[in-house]
DNA sequence: AGCACGCCGACT
DNA sequence: GTCGGCGTGCTC
């Protein structure tokens, strides 16, 4: 008897059994996929990670029902690490798979069969059902599993088609297995009568009388000579210059003969290769680099101006690639991967190989293939979080850059992994070298740093910034008292906008929404316009005068009178980016405006667009949310603005400090030039603040030194991990009830620390409530035991039938 | 995640 | 009397 375990793409915590033949089990590999039957009428992608002989005694295995990779797509280190992350972010191995695979490498949901022969003998060689099943495909061609289960009335119709499939009478759609197509292109060659010495003149002979066909049989041989590559139809048109029709003739005339290639899509121009900057300083820190790595896995590099940085990597990757090495290279943001990628083609050309979410399935899946297929070339992955689910299988080093980047944390859906840990767990299990990059490191890296886990290379970049750009705190409570403001800003601002614009400089300005979008508000009664759904506030949008909710995108158009009190007077209050744009158009009528953030960066090339308009300096003034701190070229810019940065400051959250920080760090350090007297203004009411007055003489370690005694005074990560605990529940009173239950099982259970159940501000989304636990666990307490306790704590939590419908998320390591 | 089974309300 | 609501439990 033959098993293979395999994982299915659903979040489901066990693998499942199925049996094979034993031909199919010596053709099996771990990490090929399977299409198995599961539940009672549909077909999922499995992915075999076990093959064994072990019958399983409570049930009876259901076979496969086909192949579908001779080779496997998935590496034993990915199964590995996939096993890593979901026992450590404590979800599923099956929605990791599910996240990790390009979804055009499982199944379509429909399945269906087609008809393909009809025995010689229908009476002997056809069940009573299968002839039902044979005359009906006859009729109609493709059938799906439901259709059949109804056509012949059975419940479990798999056994049936399987036989089908095995006569060849019935196959399963291909076009299911083959969701990914690669793009073909058409190319032309000469026929192979054509092709030995002294055709040449032979053809211009032919053609002595149609000189479009000489021209162009005249431009396939110039192609061919100087470039010995294939000849694509659309290269060789553009080249010389001819219809398309007078190739079709010489294709008639079987002078050319068409054919096809796959594709790659996802190629660069192969721009001239940029000679490397040999530098000393470079050199040398490169060189601390590699001797901190061969003692340490894990080093973080810090202190590093902007250009230096990448000069640094460059020279580095150079290194790993001359050992035929896979390099990836993170960043937090798909705009931080634009705003890089030149400097990367330019230098490292077709070896580049970029990643992220906003791919198509297609692309993803090619991509995905290159890297699996990776040969002796060396080669760089440059992408956001999802690529560390790659099927890597040489992978040298690993560089995040940005490592303190709070975008690097999936929180959304699980699983819920931090890329720059997670990637660290895949480096070791594939013996590779990781570099973690920042200006401001994270405080995790710098309690690593202290603790000899990991090295430490500094560059020299200290000073450069608190001595040539001016940091100005403006006290907007002062400005408000002295009549000083227009709308949201001050004469400060103002003027220092003013003058940098008259000196042809571009202004930023960083305004972070978070909650400070705008509201409508009734000036009679106060009534503020609620979501029906969530328990927040609608925001205003102008562009399509509508109210909108952030949370679950609920929309309406704009009232005309006050639900409550039917009053006409409605007030706007509050401000976020879209307010700040319409507010800066009327300070600077003249000046060309730009807004960055979610709204206007939908789709592919968006980013792109808005980045190079201002690079080319089309824009005069870009206003915009965090990502302006992070993809916007500054080579031009003379001022950078923060328009209120207290709703930063006070967010309800123990990491907010650090945040703050490390966003104005990278606002200044991007705002500064070489040889350029810039300024930074921060408007804010504490001007005092100690996080203020940190950055503005830029020390960082001053700062992580004062903030990592509170951390530990107060055990917060990196003195202890946080597991938050999230119960959601449409019914108020339920959800209370229950995740009261939950906390005090929890207590009980574990000696630790654990907050809650709190009910947080915003207590309702999509019209479920929410209350929240947080665990804190201490380094000594061990982190597999105190997750195990609560993994029992959920399963007796559902074995409550009262509370089994309240819905449970974990997050490990929330940021 | 689906999908079927199963037990209570508004319809012909 | 039945159709259909969605709560509950299982999928190898």
């Amino acid at each position: 008897m033959h098993f293979i375990e395999v994982i299915i793409p659903l979040a489901l915590a066990k693998t499942f059994t199925y049996q094979v033949s034993e031909a199919e089990f010596a053709y099996i590999q771990e990490g090929c996929r399977v299409a198995v039957p599961f539940g009672k009428s549909k077909i999922y992608t499995a992915l075999v990670i076990k093959k064994h002989h072990q019958a399983p005694e409570l049930y009876e295995p259901k076979e496969i029902f086909q192949l579908l990779d001779e080779k496997p797509i998935v590496t034993q280190h990915q199964l590995n690490f996939w096993v890593w992350m979901a026992e450590y972010y404590m979800c599923g191995i099956g929605e990791v798979y599910h996240a990790a695979i390009p979804s055009a490498l499982l199944l379509e949901s429909e399945t269906v069969i087609k008809f393909k022969n009809l025995p010689n003998d229908v009476q002997a060689d056809l069940t009573d059902e299968q002839y039902l099943i044979m005359e009906a495909l006859q009729k109609q061609s493709v059938l799906t599993l439901l259709e059949v289960a109804k056509i012949i009335d059975k419940k479990n119709v798999f056994p049936l088609i399987q036989q089908l499939i095995k006569k060849d009478y019935v196959s399963l759609d291909e076009e299911i297995y083959e969701a990914y197509k690669p793009k073909m292109l058409r190319y032309v060659k000469l026929s192979d009568s054509y092709t030995k010495a002294g055709s040449l003149s032979e053809l211009l002979e032919i053609t002595k009388n149609a000189p479009k066909q000489k021209q162009l049989i005249l431009g396939y041989y110039q192609l061919i000579t100087h470039q010995n590559v294939p000849v694509s139809t659309k290269k060789l048109i553009s080249h010389t210059q001819v219809a398309p029709t007078v190739l079709k003739t010489l294709i008639d005339k079987n002078v050319f003969e068409p054919y096809f290639l796959s594709q790659d899509r996802i190629s660069f121009d192969q721009s001239d290769k940029i000679d490397e900057v040999k530098n000393e300083w470079i050199e040398k820190i490169s060189n601390q680099i590699e001797l901190q790595f061969s003692q340490k896995d894990i080093v973080v590099l810090k202190d590093v101006t902007k250009q230096n940085q990448l000069e640094v990597y460059f020279n580095l990757i150079e290194k790993y690639l001359n050992l035929k090495k896979q390099i990836l290279f993170l960043v937090p943001e798909i705009v931080v991967v634009s705003s890089v990628l030149k400097e990367f083609t330019s230098r490292f050309g077709n070896q580049l190989i970029v990643y992220h979410s906003r791919y198509n399935n297609n692309e993803k899946v090619e991509i995905w293939n290159k890297v699996l297929n990776h040969n002796q070339t060396g080669q760089i992955i440059v992408g956001t979080r999802s690529s560390v689910f790659l099927p890597f299988n040489n992978l040298g080093l690993v560089i995040v850059d940005q490592e303190h980047d709070v975008a690097y944390k999936q929180n959304e859906s699980a699983p819920r992994y931090h890329t720059r840990d997670s990637v660290i767990m895949l480096a070791h299990l594939s013996g590779a070298k990781t570099l973690l990059s920042s200006s401001t490191p994270s405080f995790e890296s710098i309690y690593n740093i202290k603790s000899e886990k990991y090295g430490v290379v500094e560059g020299d970049s200290q000073d450069l910034f608190s001595t040539q750009t001016e940091v100005v705190l403006c006290d907007l409570k002062d400005k408000y008292k002295r009549k000083r403001m227009t709308g949201h800003f001050s004469d400060t601002l103002i003027e220092e906008m003013s003058d940098a614009l008259a000196n042809q400089k571009q202004v930023v300005l960083y305004q972070n929404r978070r909650g400070y979008a705008p509201i409508l508000e009734c000036i009679s009664c106060g009534h503020v316009p609620q979501c029906s759904q969530c328990n927040v506030s609608l925001t205003y949008h102008q562009h399509k005068n509508q109210l909108r909710c952030h949370y679950c995108g609920y929309t309406m158009a704009k009232p005309s009178h006050c639900h409550a009190c039917s009053s006409v007077d409605l007030s706007l209050k509050g401000f976020g980016t879209e307010q700040v744009e319409k507010e800066v158009r009327e300070l600077f009528p003249e000046a060309k405006v730009a807004r960055l953030d979610q709204d206007t960066t939908r789709g592919k090339h968006a980013f792109e667009l808005i980045l190079e308009a201002f690079k080319e300096q089309e824009t005069d003034i870009l206003i915009g949310t965090q990502m302006v701190t992070k993809g916007v070229d500054f080579s031009n810019v003379g001022l950078s603005a923060v328009l209120n940065v207290d709703n930063l400051l006070y967010h309800p959250d123990f990491r907010s400090f650090e945040k703050t920080y490390q966003i104005l760090s990278h606002l200044i350090e991007q705002t500064h030039q070489e040889k350029q007297s810039n300024k930074v203004i921060i408007q804010t009411y504490n001007p005092q603040h100690e996080v203020l007055q940190k950055v503005k003489i830029h020390d960082y370690e001053k700062f992580t030194q004062e903030q990592l005694i509170e951390r530990q005074t107060f055990i917060y990560p990196p003195f202890c991990r946080l597991i938050k605990i999230t119960l959601k529940h449409k019914d108020y009173d339920k959800l209370k009830q229950a995740s009261e239950w939950f906390y005090s099982v929890l207590v009980q259970k574990l000696p630790l620390p654990v907050l809650g159940p709190e009910e947080p501000s915003i207590n309702r989304i999509r019209n479920q409530y929410i209350r929240l636990i947080q665990i804190k666990i201490p380094q000594k307490i061990s982190l597999p035991k105190t997750k195990s306790i609560i993994q029992k704590t959920i399963n007796s939590f559902d074995a409550v039938s009262a509370y089994r419908n309240v819905q449970i998320t974990v997050n490990v390591d929330n940021v």
